[in-house]
RNA sequence: GCCCACGUAGCUCAGGGGAUAGAGCACUUGCCUCCGGAGCAAGGGGCCGCAGGUUCGAAUCCUGCCGUGGGCGCCA
């Protein structure tokens, strides 16, 4: 449908042509979404904005922009008011969001709320990249959601995603862990700041005596973490290697590359990248004085190979736990100084969350050993509450983990109530099936007879859902989607309530455009669900 | 000490230049004898951490301070 947007938009700026108000260069009259219902349906700051630089009082260009508006109606537009200090607010007709009803049924979930702000560009993002050291744990938890749910938002935003886990299976680490297994399995101690928690003896009781401690230990914990993300629906495209990448020769390569444009230096026995001329506090050691790598020279390597992957125009994303976050300039710095473009690599940092059991807080601390494994996360309230729950706020704030409140099956956990008015809508459209209530066509309907304010309040909201994926996707911000999701459901809910759709006293014309309305809702409740990787469930 | 994020209702958090600041939980009060399933509605409750500044307009942007979390290795 033409976008009611830019139709009130073009509008407004001939309006302002009009009134002798023209808008400067790039200026965007602001529409929004009034806070408010009485100051109509959009909202524009455009006479606030521009009656100083036109020498006019905002109050009587907004009344000269109305009239010239309410004689030019654009499409779909019943009403211009002005109102406060200028705003000039828009009162849309209930054809509006009939259409948006129409729309989104025959868009179905498959194509509702797309839109096109990739145009098909590539983005890699990659997450979680644990160490393959051990389970990933809650911590990774949050990652994983938000990184995948971010790759959903872009994928239905006409962007070509990647999901891509980096595997750290080279260095110190490594060699840590190997030495633990091995000691572990000959019934030894753990080396001196090894890995001690219960996961290395179960798994080292199952280590062949003839195996490769590092190779076969590698193995075990990259399947382990798979097999649990997975079963949070979190599936890689591309396992990255930087074992891999050190045996290809694209460190040596990488190495002659910031050697080649002067970014680096020797000092002290080891090799230095010049970050601090890109940006960074300090320059950082690439090889040390030892002969052996840094953990930043394989990524360096990485992300080139990543940038070189993604092609020209090409994103990457990473999303990185608050504990990473100094580790942000210097790989800016060095993907500067390689010459990329700076815009091409976005790192998400995400705060740690706090989990907590009956009031209880719980570490997630590696070294104290009691972590709290993602699979028994996931075990303990289910992979779509896990998801759902680790999505509920803004990756900026450090949020508490409730499990108890996440377990629960009632009306008070968000993911359950917004699962369960997306299972009542289909139960309708179920009863209605068994009831040989015909399936409606949308195009022989009359939507004109959906009047009811808990029906008006789905459609409005059902309309805000593409400003919302799109807003979700920019942001790279899913929570809200999440806080679209309860507000949806609770609209759903109320109209349950005071709407029957069947039954004594219902109209057969009713009946049907409120099939087709609840058909339109349960695609925009499996749309948003979907864009959290959050599953619909047509029964509870 | 330096860097990053955060500080909004009793609690968990949205809102991140615009009009009278929102939601859920908790609390109070109504409704829900029957439908499609685990409810719906109303109410009380706020110096938006503090102090300056920018602006026609600041919870929102800037500066400083206070508080909380995280980071400041030739670890990864």
């Amino acid at each position: 449908m033409a976008d009611i947007r830019t139709s009130l938009s073009d509008s407004l700026c001939a309006a302002l042509a009009a009134a002798g108000a023209e808008a400067p260069e790039g200026f965007r009259a602001g529409l929004e979404r009034p806070a408010r219902r009485e100051h109509g349906d959009w909202s524009s700051n455009a006479a606030l904005a521009l009656a100083r630089g036109a020498g006019r009082n905002p109050r009587e260009l907004a009344a000269e922009l109305a009239v010239w508006l309410e004689e030019n109606k654009p499409e779909h537009v019943a009403e211009v008011s002005v109102a406060g200090p200028g705003f000039v607010n828009f009162k849309l007709a209930p054809s509006w969001l009939h259409r948006v009803v129409v729309d989104a049924v025959a868009a179905g979930t498959e194509h509702c709320g797309r839109q096109n702000l990739g145009q098909g560009r590539t983005v890699i993002v990659e997450f979680v990249s644990a160490n393959p050291t051990g389970p990933v744990h809650a911590g990774h938890g949050r990652g994983a959601a938000y990184g995948d749910a971010v790759a959903r938002l872009l994928e239905r935003c006409g962007y070509k995603v990647q999901r891509e886990f980096y595997i750290n299976d080279r260095g110190t680490q490594m060699g840590l862990y190997a030495d633990s297994l091995a000691a572990a399995r000959g019934g030894a101690p753990a080396p001196a700041d090894g890995y001690s928690g219960r996961y290395i003896a179960e798994w080292a009781a199952g280590m062949p005596s003839d195996a490769d401690a590092r190779q076969w230990g590698r193995q075990r914990a990259l399947a382990d973490q798979r097999d649990v993300l997975e079963s949070m629906a979190v599936v890689f495209d591309t396992w990255s290697s930087e074992q891999a990448l050190v045996d290809s020769g694209a460190i040596d390569d990488t190495l002659a590359a910031l050697n080649a444009a002067g970014a680096s230096y020797e000092a002290d026995g080891a090799l230095w990248l010049r970050s601090s001329d890109y940006g960074d506090d300090k320059d950082r050691v690439l090889v040390k004085s030892d002969g052996e790598y840094t953990y930043l020279l394989p990524d360096i390597a990485y992300h080139r190979d990543k940038l070189g992957r993604a092609g020209p125009g090409g994103l990457l994303i990473n999303v990185w736990g608050a504990d990473h976050h100094g580790y942000v300039a210097r790989m800016k710095a060095a993907m500067a100084a390689l010459g990329s473009d700076p815009a091409s690599l976005e790192v998400v940092v995400t705060q740690l969350v706090r989990l907590e059991r009956e009031g209880e807080e719980v570490r997630l601390s590696k070294r104290t050993g009691d972590i709290i494994e993602l699979r028994e996360v996931i075990g303990e309230v289910g992979a779509d509450a896990a998801r759902f729950t680790y999505l509920l706020q803004s990756m900026d704030t450090a949020p508490t983990f409730d499990l108890a409140r996440a377990a629960a099956r009632v009306m008070e956990n968000p993911v359950f109530y917004v699962q369960m008015a997306h299972a009542r809508v289909c139960s309708i459209a179920a009863r209605a099936r068994a009831d040989g209530v015909a399936p409606p066509s949308v195009e022989q309907v009359d939507l004109g007879v959906l009047v009811h304010e808990r029906e008006l309040e789905i459609m409005r909201l059902l309309s805000a859902l593409g400003e919302v994926i799109a807003a979700a996707a920019e942001e790279r911000a899913p929570h809200r989607v999440t806080a679209w999701l309860r507000d949806f459901a609770a609209a759903v809910h109320s109209f349950y309530h005071d709407c029957y759709v069947m039954g004594a006293g219902i109209s057969p014309e009713l009946t049907q455009a409120r099939l087709v309305l609840i058909d339109a809702a349960r695609v925009g409740l499996a749309v948003g669900l979907g864009t959290l990787g959050v599953s619909a469930p047509e029964s509870m």
